[in-house]
DNA sequence: CGGTATATTGTACAACCATATAGTCCACGT
DNA sequence: ACGTGGACTATATGGTTGTACAATATACCG
């Protein structure tokens, strides 16, 4: 069954989203025709460039929700306080937050690795700010740890559990030519002070 | 001065072979139109398939091409015997071959991290075979540490020296937005045993 | 010298691309 | 009842792509 058909009760817009993100993730967006969006969608070319304007705009959109869905996904919340490691919790649900959304990571793994100079806004630059306003939000509230510089926090977060998801799939493969548990291996961060 | 320049001395195939490396590794094979080959290394299109056939024997040729430079970088040298840590020195050449050959990085994580199951033959697994083949054929010189499985030695080459290489400009893209030295990070390997 | 293989060119073509535009359908407010 | 605007379609256009192919130049070998 295809994602149009899966989500066939969604509007026209939100469909051609959604199935741009799935091909964008999957070949890219330069290797997605809007023809292929459009006939996944079950809509035509037209309907893409009076919602979206240009293909281009269509990947602003695209880009436009994966942020929000992230941003939503680790905004503050109440509940966080009461666990000791505030930072943990943070971490735990963006992690999860990853976990459910694969198309998503797909699409960040390409353009956060490879297309570091893309068309759209940078968007590990948008992720990084993201990442630091969040962090310096929760010291303001006082909940959390402030014995790290805040910058180095976001390079641990950024470095170790991003860096983790997005090679995941390489280590997979690897582990799997090895015949090893590719859950047995996990990177760390070093910082050689100086 | 542009590549084709630089190089006018080499045979038009050789030349060829160069400038497409140089544009499979910035913009990928995709985006890169056998016009804009033949216009960068001063021949026409007709040349092109009249050396490599098609557009994918050209990659196939390029890749090999690769594959071959990494497979006499790292050959066994008589010389690696007196160094205490052999699989050190191993490691080292493969470190400088990378410095040397930037184009060539940048090919490889395109292929290794995004397009893991791309057109041609699986490059992750070539370059996997012929590292365990490199520690295998050390160990049955006796000259290779046996402490630890070969395999492992394999994952740690691949995950921590290639995965650095490979998530560098992630890694200074990151730092610069945090004002931070990229040359402080080290990712390192942790192996949970169970 | 002659001839044959190889190197190289120029061009043509069918497929595909993003985009623009004109037109159809329909819901909804007044 | 009407007309206005948004959702949507159909089609046309100009450009780019990979590939095929015939023609020409060049080098090499007997």
């Amino acid at each position: 069954m295809s994602t149009a058909e899966l989500n066939a009760d969604l509007t026209a817009k939100a469909r051609i989203r959604q199935v741009a993100l799935e091909l964008f993730a999957l070949n890219g967006a330069d290797a997605t025709s809007m023809r292929a969006i459009s006939s996944r969608a079950g809509v035509t070319v037209g309907l893409i460039t009076h919602h979206f304007g240009t293909k281009a705009g269509l990947i602003q959109a695209v880009e436009d929700d994966i942020i929000d869905g992230i941003q939503r996904a680790i905004a503050y919340k109440p509940s966080d306080a009461n666990v000791d490691g505030v930072v943990r919790a943070l971490d735990q649900r963006l992690m999860d937050h990853v976990d459910e959304n694969p198309l998503v990571v797909a699409y960040l793994r390409r353009m956060m690795l490879i297309e570091t100079n893309g068309e759209g806004t940078d968007i590990t630059e948008r992720f990084t700010r993201m990442a630091l306003d969040q962090i310096e939000d929760l010291r303001s509230r006082g909940i959390a740890s402030t014995s790290r510089e805040a910058e180095d926090q976001v390079m641990q977060v950024m470095l170790v559990q991003l860096g983790q998801v997005l090679l995941q799939p390489f280590l997979q493969h690897i582990a799997g030519h090895l015949d090893r548990d590719p859950e047995q291996y996990r990177l760390s961060l070093r910082k050689t002070k100086n």
